[in-house]
DNA sequence: TTTCTCATATAGCTTTTCTATATCAGAACT
DNA sequence: AGTTCTGATATAGAAAAGCTATATGAGAAA
């Protein structure tokens, strides 16, 4: 498409704007300019072509055989562009878009979006899965969910759920626990990303300068989860991450030793914005379905 | 097409680029400009339309799920721009535009279209006939055939046709003229706006000073000859404009004194410029099909 | 002859576009 | 861990495009 590079795209607009309308006072008010704008700008895009387009005549332009070809091929063209503006103009309120980390997604979101459709049928969701904190002021995102401190500059963070982690096993590997220390002596899946370190809990079991045995060490939570389901140790997890295998019976909780990592889970969102009906909606739905998966914490 | 006021075409034009060829620096290649001209005009166009048509990633730039559906129908439109504008810097050379009088080409130049379609198979002529003198370098005409002194500035005229004028009659009122002077005694039929005037004959026939019995004044030399084969009366008539009439029988030049006018056909070219071949093979057609109609004069 | 309509020309101002340069972030390489 | 490379962005200021306001011209209509 170089051999647009030759001629001014906004000379070709008014080219085709008087081709349609007829004349350049008509042609100048729907461009929103002067007549004397459209008037030079047709004789410039004229002189680029170099193609006579119209014949000047006391009553108006008149298209020239010529230029009539050119014009219903710029009218299409100007008609698809103005199609494109009008389309990425329109706000389609029915869809709305998210941003959870993966992991979130898959081990929580992802089992919960049927009974999002029931309550918001009008609602269509469009997950945007990445571990990047997003600002929804600066992007294509509604809302997003993340976890951390939620001291985010930039962006309204607003807090979800305290996280807190609990060893997780699976039952007959929970069978053969007396004492929470029985856990240490576990082989430990240990998730190498993770914001926190067993110490944490360790001081809220009483168990602080205990050691652990380091059996695997994996680069992502939701493997870590994996491996604790297939029996290879004993994983430190949150309650968005298991809670779904604890309440299918593939994991237990032991002992029901809960720490606090001083993270959170946060609501994004962009600042000094308000909020539309659709966002207040999700957050109101997630509040809830929360609130339906820490009844397994009680 | 009012939506397109609010934003830059070429900021639409950047955003095409960058979502077809995928990067800043190809986009910034096809449009002939810096990297950081692309990248302003589609922050800017994205501003205007209120819409992140991009994400930006260390590997270039991503389009969004929106912006997907924006670039496709952008990429529609110009590429009907780009057809159009490649359509209009297309030289046909197959397309000869000629602009005549109307009367040489109803009276002359029509009824030899189809030998010169035998000649010169390759090249559609297109025919332009109005009375105004055209300059060819000032529009889409290729050449043009005028009568006049031929002393028009900013055009190239080149002699055809000394013009002579003739009496002309129906051969019925023929047979009843003895005399030159006789002509003087039957209706004329008058051009009003002729360049020139009876004075022009008479002084070639040696009738200076005589005068005419006026029966009919027309506004169109066509509409005369159409009245002289009606039998209305005799017109001053000239080589193109009678020749096919003498030919085919419906009237007839008494005594053969023939005047010149003063005036000529001439060929009418852009000054300063080097003719194309269809435009010198058009020419030559023209000489030697006038040279047929002379021998009529002979 | 006068008036009206439509297009064009011109000077100069405003806005857009562009270049050149510096900077930043993340990936790739050593 | 440090360095280099790639790709995007920000900025200041120059260049080009676009625009307004006004005057002018041509032809039609009254």
């Amino acid at each position: 498409m170089r051999n647009l590079n030759s001629v001014h795209l906004n000379g070709l607009r008014a080219l085709e704007a008087v081709g349609r309308l007829g004349s350049l006072q008509a042609a100048a008010e729907e461009l929103g300019v002067s007549i004397g704008a459209v008037s030079q700008q047709v004789i410039k895009a004229e002189a680029q072509l170099d193609r006579t387009i119209f014949e000047r005549t006391p009553k108006g332009m008149l298209k020239t055989e010529a230029g009539a070809v050119l014009l219903a091929a710029l009218n299409e063209g100007f008609a698809h562009l103005s199609r494109a503006v009008a389309l990425a103009q329109r706000r389609d309120d029915s869809i709305l878009t998210i941003s959870v980390a993966p992991v979130f997604a898959a081990r929580w979101l992802v089992y919960r979006l049927d009974r999002f459709a029931e309550h918001h049928p009008d609602i269509n969701l469009r997950m945007d899965a990445t571990m990047k904190l997003v600002d929804p002021a600066l992007c294509d995102v509604d809302i997003g969910i993340r976890v951390g401190d939620g001291r985010w500059p930039d962006v309204k963070a607003e807090l979800l759920l305290e996280q807190e982690v609990f060893p997780v096993c699976t039952p007959s590997m929970a069978e053969r626990l007396r004492d929470p220390a029985d856990l240490l002596a576990l082989p430990a899946i240990i998730d190498g990303r993770a914001m926190f370190s067993w110490d944490v809990w360790m001081r809220a079991a009483g168990l602080e300068g205990a050691t652990l045995e380091t059996r695997h060490v994996f680069n992502d939570a939701s493997l870590c989860l994996d491996a604790a389901i297939a029996g290879q140790g004993v994983m430190l997890a949150w309650q968005t991450l298991a809670g779904y295998a604890l309440q299918q019976g593939q994991l237990v909780a032991p002992f029901g030793i809960r720490a606090r990592t001083g993270f959170g889970h946060y609501f994004v969102t962009a600042q000094g914005v308000r909020e539309p009906k659709k966002v207040r909606d999700f957050k109101a739905w997630i509040r809830a379905e929360m609130a339906e998966t820490l009844k397994l914490f009680i």
